[in-house]
DNA sequence: CATTGACCTCAAGCTGACTTCAAGTGGCAG
DNA sequence: CTGCCACTTGAAGTCAGCTTGAGGTCAATG
């Protein structure tokens, strides 16, 4: 079995040593001994490596991600939360979608303030968590 | 023309008044005035709340926000530009809703171990920044 | 055997988006 | 006129997720 180093590690994994020695800190990943001073990881780390930047992608925190990872490293995922951040996701995506909507009409309306335009503020409505105006 | 004073402001747009404070500081809103030591805000601060809220919905920075709808809601960046944003968000939404997929899927397939699963590991290896595990 | 350079620790610093606090101000109801 | 209370200010604190820096260690290489 053969052991990584953390430069290995960061540099396989993209991750900076320094957010390597953090994760550990946080308890996200765990290194299986030492060579001296320096920690050294088994290969599963990558693995679990991939795992957290893919929690983060989605908008876990990394405490959250912390609490999916049972006994010895293996992934253990909370249907109900994964649920709860596809719907996150959704609510996101719908945003960004009116965002992108507004931009583009903000882009070619040629009135002269946005603010004015009923297409505009249709479109703002449309955002959902907006004020009642 | 009737205005509001920051409580109102903030009753009316769930936006607390040290917020609303902060975002004056930064430029985001403006206040019209002042009765005694009061901000005053014209109603249209609502609506530019709105827009500021959606935009942070949509995960973008306040300062990214101020450069898209200037005060007034009108744009500080040439057409091209912020056509060029809203296909950053086009591509935006694409990958979440592709993460929102995976997430879903992760959630409700009956793998006995998510790393068996082979759409799984393809979410990993699609994880774009992931290792080479 | 000495040097190198990658690692180590611990503390402090940083960014973003605010909140909290202490001390002060002033419009308005009574 | 008095007092209340919502506001004001500026500074400091908070939280996440790291990064940076100073000073130290030690396995491997020449």
């Amino acid at each position: 079995m053969k052991l990584l180093d953390i430069g290995e590690v960061s540099e396989r994994s993209g991750v900076a040593p320094s957010a390597l020695r953090y994760y550990e800190d946080l308890g996200l990943i765990t290194s299986c001994g030492r060579n001296g001073l320096r920690r050294q990881f088994g290969p599963e780390v990558l693995l679990q490596l991939s795992l957290i930047t893919l929690g983060k992608a989605a908008g876990f925190a990394l405490k959250d991600i912390a609490g999916m990872f049972g006994q010895g490293g293996r992934p253990e995922l909370p249907r109900d939360q994964l649920h709860a951040r596809a719907d996150a996701l959704e609510a996101q995506i719908h945003e960004l979608t009116t965002l992108r909507d507004a931009l583009r009409h903000v882009a070619d309306c040629p009135a002269p303030s946005h603010l004015d335009c009923p297409k505009f503020q249709k479109l703002l409505r449309a955002g959902s968590l907006t004020a009642e105006v």
